[in-house]
DNA sequence: TTTATTGCTGTGGTTTTCCGCAAGGGTTTG
DNA sequence: CAAACCCTTGCGGAAAACCACAGCAATAAA
């Protein structure tokens, strides 16, 4: 027993090509692929409607968008859609990327079943993965599970994000002030603002605010 | 007529599948894979030297070495390594990066033979870069091409890479300063230092220099 | 050769950031 | 209830960054 209908969505033609063929190897009869989110979610409600819904999506999360005015534009946004229409959808999330925030997100908000990273031996875990959500059980690809095990994981709060935010596009501290005073953010007295970045650079361990602004950006944190 | 004996490059198996299939497909008779630098660099020595060198070396740019000790670490080491060993050795870069920087220095420097971006076309793409290269021409697909049509593009020279750098480090201006003169770079006062990171704001149109630490950093110019 | 231009550097003064101290408010703990 | 603690906020002084001005040297133009 194995799934029998299911739907890729993943823009470059050279890895759609080897999941397609992965998946196909396998023995799923029908191996349907999208290039678009719009598309891959047409794709779905259509199915749902002549009653030969997808039993499982297997989607990438970014998407080149450039030369399309497009609804849906993201893997996230696409997994909800997909779930809103149709709920019992299962879904595995095929991605490069590896952020604890990220992986964690989807897991316990979005509710995907598997996530699994690309990488030497992706196509393998992807097997993995298929099996597992086919028994209804989670699964994290081992790169995928090692980063959410990591502690102390530098993560940014809504504050520490936002203030952050404003660093890096050029405002100072006593704009940011304004800013959050007229945005009812706290704390927003200019000291307090002083007080946090300062914090930030004792839990980065940066010298500088340049670095520090440097070091969350170069983590992906902003 | 056509390449007979090609190597492809590339870590992620999901891509090196769809692209080693598509090779294929192409009726190439001998298409070989290697996930790892070394690995493929190995190969192409081993080929030379039983006298079947590859024709063509189609390869990605960055390659995951975290669990390996490499002496190749990415995709334009490899490419070196090859050109020094095989001299005659067609090379065609397939990769998901699109900075003008990077791709003038591999055509230019590194004199491969083609630069094709992945994306949704990019298979395509590549058919189309093997049948050129084989005929001896240059080629970079349309959106490499376009890429390097682009003027006035922020690109930073050495000097300004170096300062930079330093103060994403954590340098202050007079910690630069030292450095600078400490490692005869000039300018190197610290009024220079100051006067050339205001160029930059300007040239950048940032407001602070945390936005242009943020700016360079996320160009990827850092 | 003279003149103009450009870039590097120093000086002095302003602005911004940084940091220690302390007062006040709120919550937790004994 | 009081003591202890945490966080915000303001203040003042030090450090760093910023900026306008000017001198100087090297180079380019007349």
């Amino acid at each position: 027993m194995k799934f029998t209908k299911v739907l890729v969505a993943e823009d470059t033609d050279s890895n759609n090509f080897g999941i397609v063929a992965k998946l196909k190897n396998l023995g799923i009869d029908t191996v349907e692929h999208a290039q678009y989110c719009d598309n891959a979610h047409l794709k779905i409600k259509k199915a749902l409607l002549v009653g030969e819904p997808y039993q499982l999506l297997v989607s990438d999360l970014s998407f080149d968008n450039s030369n399309r005015k497009s609804k849906l534009s993201s893997g996230e946004e696409l997994i909800e859609a997909a779930k809103t229409t149709q709920p019992n959808l299962k879904v595995i999330v095929f991605s490069v990327i590896d952020k604890q925030t990220i992986i964690k997100n989807l897991l316990d908000n979005l509710k995907v079943n598997a996530y699994v990273c690309k990488g030497l031996n992706g196509l393998n875990e992807l097997e993995k993965a298929i099996e597992k959500v086919y028994q209804n059980q989670q699964f994290t690809c081992p790169v995928a599970t090692s980063v959410l095990k990591q502690q102390n994981v530098l993560a940014l709060n809504k504050y520490e994000q936002q203030l952050l935010q404003l660093l890096a596009t050029g405002y100072k501290q006593n704009e940011i002030s304004e800013h959050f005073k007229l945005h009812k953010i706290a704390p927003n007295s200019v000291r307090s603002i002083e007080a946090h970045i300062s914090k930030l650079k004792d839990t980065f361990d940066a010298k500088t605010t340049h670095q520090l602004v440097y070091m969350v950006t170069s983590l992906g944190l902003l």
